[in-house]
DNA sequence: AGGTTGCATTATTATATCTTATCTGTTTTG
DNA sequence: CAAAACAGATAAGATATAATAATGCAACCT
């Protein structure tokens, strides 16, 4: 029993015919009985009563009948949901980003996909780099933007924006006019330092290695968990730090914090699409793809 | 598409594998590939990754494998109730037993039934007690036999037959000539014990619940995976235990164990025809049902 | 580097499917 | 009532499809 043999049987109790049902279907009358005794055949009883003046089924047929035409409505369910899923961008995605990606710059960026495909929800989980990494390795994520690269080669990253690190201290300070920051004066400077293990941390520690001072020789007078934590001790005056930009933007914008440069110091650093180098993606992941690339 | 390819590709995603799927179904896995390789090319997109440790569905491999499930499930359910009419009772039925039934019980029952039947294949699948009734929930088993009574409003059981526990000593032992054991004397024996989490425990925990002495209290000197290890272990004298009479029967019946009650313990339970409450049964499993009534 | 595992490819064979031509049994019609 | 018309069955040959063994290729694991 296939759905093609059912399709058949199907379309000659409809027509009442043999020779009617294949001409419909584009085959010949002896191909359509064969068929039928096939079907015959493999439930070892009588489907189809020829009468010679019209082909019913008969009640072992009207049985199958009702099957048949359930299974072939199946059948063209299945069709149809995945013609859809190919062309139509609709459904749910699920992206990941590390954390100044994920607070900072995702969230804007999800909220305009949406806007342009209102049919897709858009799931995003935030975690720190090894997380999301692992989470697209093992497919519950289809892709993410984080701030380091992958170590293992089943993952592919693209280069996707860069974030500027700057040295940032409150309105107030004696700085605050100053374009740029010697290290020299940076180090006797009481600073705000992120958690071990961020990647905020390791970036800066990057930074400064080779350039004389090491994280050490800051004046740390805290360290906080996270980077909004650092800008609300920034702002009472506990001390200055060195953050992303685009976490620190919108009190830039509002005038409550500055930004300056470090002499000597680059503190630019990357994030990086990333994706799973063999899993093939899902036509909404291409189209979230596609419209990072447009936007950024 | 046709339900053959259906067939081998649900297959494939459940086995994780081309060649094992092959296996499975007794087709070389070039024939596997080339039908997966069809099916991919009539829905025009990827529906499998192929990631050299395993294969696993894309998200339109995912949502054909829905489709497809239901399509061989209404297959089958096509097959069996055209065999009804017919008056054949044919075709494949899967049903489930916890550890005790399912090892010591059912398969003479499937046995028996097959005898009657010779057109029937019985799949028995053994497994603990809210595995079987889970699987019974999502409609991989059309009905199980288990030890204990489900939490659910979607199952129903009945009664099926009683299964008496008792104390289990070896031929040599200095009780095994008695009928009967106070469970003072039984709290300082050498006992084995089965491990946590099986049905066997629970009942024995629940039995000494409210007498006295709990199984913290027993001179517990071993725990077991399984009843018929328990079984050696009684033989070889490490101890004795409380274990099911239908799992020691053959041992009783030749005289290398002795059964005992033991004073003041209702050990008694049942095992439970289980079902789901609103699936309609398949002629196959009604009759499967007919049979037990009879048997029993 | 060398072996193993797992899927893809290729060439070949076996099987199933479809067709044309022909046949048989009804029903219709002149 | 015979002849034509109709509807399906059967047979033989052509074509398409499904399956296989042999081989290739890439990732993974020592």
């Amino acid at each position: 029993m296939d759905l093609w043999q059912l399709n058949i049987f199907c379309k000659v109790i409809e027509l009442k015919s043999f020779s009617k049902a294949g001409k419909a279907i584009r085959l010949s009358q002896p191909t359509i009985s064969s068929h039928i005794k096939d079907l015959e055949d493999h439930f070892d009883c009588r489907l189809i009563d020829r009468l010679s003046k019209e082909a019913v089924p008969t009640k072992a047929g009207e049985l199958l009948y009702d099957y048949a035409k359930r299974m072939l409505a199946l059948r063209d369910e299945t069709e149809t949901a995945l013609a859809e899923y190919n062309g139509k961008i609709r459904g749910r995605l699920v992206i990941g980003g590390s954390t100044i990606p994920g607070t900072y710059l995702m969230p804007q960026l999800v909220a305009d996909f949406k806007k342009k495909y209102p049919d897709v929800i858009v799931s995003l989980v935030i975690g720190d780099t090894d997380h999301i990494i692992e989470s697209i390795l093992n497919g519950n994520l289809e892709l993410g933007i984080v701030g380091a690269k992958a170590e293992t080669k089943k993952i592919t990253q693209k280069k996707l924006i860069e974030d500027e690190m700057r040295l940032i201290v409150p309105v107030g300070h004696r700085w605050a006019g100053e374009k740029r920051v010697s290290l020299k004066r940076l180090v006797s400077e009481p600073f705000i330092l992120r958690e071990r293990g961020s990647g905020t941390l390791k970036s800066l520690d990057q930074s400064l290695s080779g350039c004389g001072p090491s994280i050490e020789d800051l004046n740390v007078v805290a360290e906080l968990g996270s980077t909004q934590a650092i800008c609300q001790g920034i702002k009472t005056g506990a001390g200055v730090s060195v953050i992303s930009t685009l976490a620190a933007a919108e009190d830039l914008q509002m005038g409550k914090l500055n930004a300056l440069e470090v002499d000597g110091l680059d503190l630019k650093r990357n994030f990086y699409l990333t994706r799973h180098r063999y899993r093939s993606p899902s036509p909404l992941s291409e189209a979230f793809v596609q419209f990072l690339k447009e936007k950024l």
